[in-house]
DNA sequence: TTGAGGAATGGAACCGCTTCCATACCATAA
DNA sequence: TTATGGTATGGAAGCGGTTCCATTCCTCAA
């Protein structure tokens, strides 16, 4: 028997019905003492574990799952308090999902799982954060009749997605500097498309562009940095950056983590921060509050509350909207301050 | 029709065979494009939504689900990268696993949780974060023929943990510190008993105690500060501490989280770091090398794969045995220093 | 001794899908 | 016209459990 023994291997072994088996495994209390123990022996003789799918089948109550499927997460990655935010919804609005994670770690990767989830019927609802649907799986997931939202940065896009908009946000972050006096800012930042196709770095940086082109502020080629995401490379971009002849008087980092790096770099320079060198980051991290970071603030933890809450609206057969998460704002703190004049060039 | 339509519904509102309607669900090639046409229509009018689970049931390979419980997380609770090593090892070892993420709230809704998954068996294997098992619950399991493992600070209970020692780990951190020359050392950490009757605290605590005790030091009682896990309260409390006539020279606090918050206590006092103070952490999170925070390493990542490595072995049916992690070991940053003669005290 | 009632037990029916075999249908070739 | 073969389709069987009804077996009272 090489396949995993069911219910009526158990019940021929211990010479009993399935009935009784099937009673034994759920405790039931109608069973004599002697027939439970057979029955135990002979589940453990065949290894014998119950299929939970099977289980699940006949209840009534369907046990639902929502999947969540995501980039692979580092702590820094914003998606953790996304997640987090679905998960407090879900309590908060006792809804009898479950969540079901799916990490992905390429692009063939991510079409391959959204087809089996789609195939096996894992799960009831789908979250897709920070990844892209293409023409052909949207389809896929339309006739499978599977709802899904995303949480991502289209505003615009055919399908469902709490959307944040990160031109804005760049060119808010920019504003914040140049309205502190700023004038020779730096952009640090991911590689214009990653992995995953996703061009967030590109669209913090042209909001970026707009704002200094609004105020007739040029931006050297030496003061675009862009990297890999990640804490070492934004520190040893950062540090170029300040060993520059002239150096940025401010730099606009499009993340947290990489923000960081950029004050690891500035502190080992021996520039003080905001005093020699302003800083900003992008994603208010909870984490951010504790550095005393000055950062664009996304709304993450509401992004994932929203989509869920679009998602069981869906589910349970009404017309919902995505709602509009509210609108992008600076998180002043402490990494950002005036152009200090000892240190102004021009 | 007030439940759920199935697909026999499907079939009869499109005048079609079932196998068709599930050809059209899969995708089947051999549909004819009116016929296809004409199942689409039905299943969007009536709503149609394919059951998960009866759609899994007939399949040979079965979905197989890793049940992940814990508390509800927050980006400082190591959680995170105990996950993180949790998938990585599922993603290198190519296992047909997808990971069911559970948080439970309290001590009784961890208790229904198991319940119903062991109920409906949800799930084909269990890891178990930072809560213990009763005897109820383990036997529940047990007779379930579910295989579980913790990963916690147990290093002998009667269940298979992936435990790191706790008592050693608060050894270490006040070693450390009374190394540098500290004798004023004060103790910052959690309630002695937690919500989910987890006595963590009071382990590191006996820890430090017993450095303290070897090293003929007293602690006197105002340099024991236990509050609920946060940063703000452990910030609070840290300030109450520098507030002190005689202030300590030297604080271990029981978590990286509250020791950013006896961190910023510190820097709003205007105590230089570690000159005035040396501050030592708990758990190593991430962050903590960015904040260049002294703490105690305590292999997070590393319990996540290892607990994944042994619950797929048993669940291959192979004799496993809980592997142990390699000892506690303090990372050594820039938060702590030898006590600064100007400032001893006596 | 007999009948009634309760408890343990066996197993058919069923959960909602997929799969596969048999059938019907059509087009083409002889 | 008939034979052939390929394709779309219908629906029975089956996935591995749970549930429930019928049956058997006891025990106890009359």
């Amino acid at each position: 028997m090489p396949s995993q023994p069911t219910i009526r291997d158990v019940a021929k072994k211990a010479g009993v019905g399935i009935g009784t088996v099937s009673r034994v495994l759920n405790n039931s209390p109608k069973v004599t003492p002697a027939t439970r123990q057979a029955v135990l022996e002979a589940i453990s003789a065949l290894g014998f574990r119950p299929n939970s799918v099977a289980r699940a089948l006949p209840r009534k109550s369907r046990i639902h799952n929502l999947g969540v499927i995501t980039q692979p997460f580092t702590s820094f990655y914003p998606f953790a308090q996304r997640l987090r935010g679905v998960q407090f919804a879900l309590r908060e609005l006792d809804a009898e999902y479950e969540v079901v994670l799916y990490n992905v770690s390429s692009l063939p990767h991510y079409e391959e799982r959204l087809r089996t989830i789609v195939r096996t019927g894992a799960v009831d609802g789908l979250i897709i954060i920070d990844l892209d649907l293409f023409d052909e799986q949207k389809q896929m997931l339309r006739d499978a009749n599977l709802p899904f939202v995303g949480i991502n940065h289209f505003q615009d896009r055919d399908w469902p997605c709490v959307g944040t908009n990160n031109y804005e946000g760049g060119y808010l972050a920019t504003r914040h500097l140049i309205d502190l006096g700023h004038r020779d800012i730096a952009y640090l930042g991911d590689l214009f498309v990653d992995l995953y196709e996703f061009n967030t770095s590109y669209e913090r940086y042209s909001g970026f562009q707009r704002a200094m082109r609004e105020h007739n502020l040029s931006v050297p080629e030496e003061y675009v940095r862009l990297g890999f995401h990640d804490y070492q490379i934004a520190k040893e971009q950062a540090a170029d950056l300040f060993a520059l002849p002239k150096p940025p008087t401010a730099v606009f980092v499009m993340s947290d983590n990489q923000a960081f790096g950029c004050l690891a770099a500035a502190r080992e320079a021996g520039l003080r921060v905001p005093q020699d060198v302003s800083i900003i980051g992008y994603d208010d991290l909870e984490i951010s509050l504790h550095v005393n970071l000055t950062t664009v603030h996304q709304h993450l933890e509401l992004s994932g509350r929203m989509a869920l809450e679009y998602l069981l609206q869906v589910l349970k057969g009404e017309d919902a909207v995505v709602p509009s998460l509210p609108p992008l704002e600076i998180t002043r703190r402490g990494t950002t301050g005036p152009v200090s004049p000892g240190r102004k060039k021009r």
